[in-house]
DNA sequence: ATAACATTGTTGCAAATGCAACATGTATTT
DNA sequence: AAATACATGTTGCATTTGCAACAATGTTAT
């Protein structure tokens, strides 16, 4: 008795079938559903920068790399998104020390949390019905699952951020 | 006794702690790990082309609008992907009638399977590695979730595909 | 002390992506 | 029959995005 040693009798799986792919399929979703509420109800900021101004909002005194490390961008468009909210007024930035290095904090500014909670407001019956469909409990499960997902990636990967 | 009006009374969410940001973060994780993985094991196709041959492996006969539904890109995008895919000849393109309207309908080649069985097997080892971290009803939850906020949206979004 | 390295932020450039406009051909309406 | 609307695919352009290189500054090693 042999056991079989051919690759043809593996079962190949489909990237596909994959929950990293459903998670990205269900991620454009997300994000075209974001843009589309914004093309109707803002146009003072982008879905990216409100991101931010709600990371901002849950965080103080952030550098920029920190800011990066939360979204997951590059400092590159780190720093632009800040450029434009600056602009704007509803960020301020300041120098400040961070382990004896130099960096630039930001603080969201009354104005920026202002225009913050409009847009939450706003959103709020959209939230409260993607959130009507599913069990508490499965809501619980599906935010593990994805934190649990991340901290797995995070040990692989390197974000060069 | 009067009911509170004034919505600073209203709790307020915060998009950054909602399943769908926390889906694009997620994203962005799966998205960086898969672009390190063919980086280090594949330089003949993209992961995204990896991911429309897959799905060319699953469906035969597609048109090119057909594609795009799946991957959720816009055609304009989906013409391109081909392109470069036919070039390498892992895809043949063939006009066809579908609804009595001429159409470019895609079909995988040898190759194309060939190097999709290759990609698959050696991504075989971090896939049962991403998904040994849940339990097999998480899986079906998390997999369930999902597609149901895909239906949920693409009952209010129009994704312009 | 000096060299090598690490951290932070910026700039420039190239690739990816989306969107609007167009060309072509079919279906529907008037 | 003519006009209008729809479906498919392509092209061009503008925006987004990521990456590599750089400048400035602080830390570590030799």
């Amino acid at each position: 008795m042999t056991m079989p040693t051919n690759t043809d009798n593996i079962k190949i799986m489909h990237y596909t079938d994959s929950p990293s792919y459903e998670l990205e399929l269900t991620s454009r979703y997300c994000k075209a559903l974001l843009i589309q509420l914004f093309n109707q109800v803002c146009s003072e900021i982008s879905p990216e920068e409100f991101a931010v101004l709600d990371t901002l909002c849950c965080n103080k005194g952030l550098c920029q790399r920190d800011i990066a490390k939360l979204i997951l961008k590059d400092r590159a468009n780190t720093g632009r998104v800040l450029d434009s909210l600056e602009k704007k007024g509803f960020i301020k930035r300041y120098n400040d020390l961070k382990n004896n290095r130099m960096v630039r904090k930001t603080d969201i500014t009354k104005e920026g949390r202002e225009i913050l909670k409009e847009l939450t407001l706003r959103f709020q019956p959209i939230h409260e019905r993607m959130c009507k469909i599913f069990s508490n409990e499965d809501i619980l499960i599906l935010r593990a699952s994805l934190k649990k997902m991340r901290d797995a990636i995070s040990k692989i990967v390197d974000m060069h951020i």
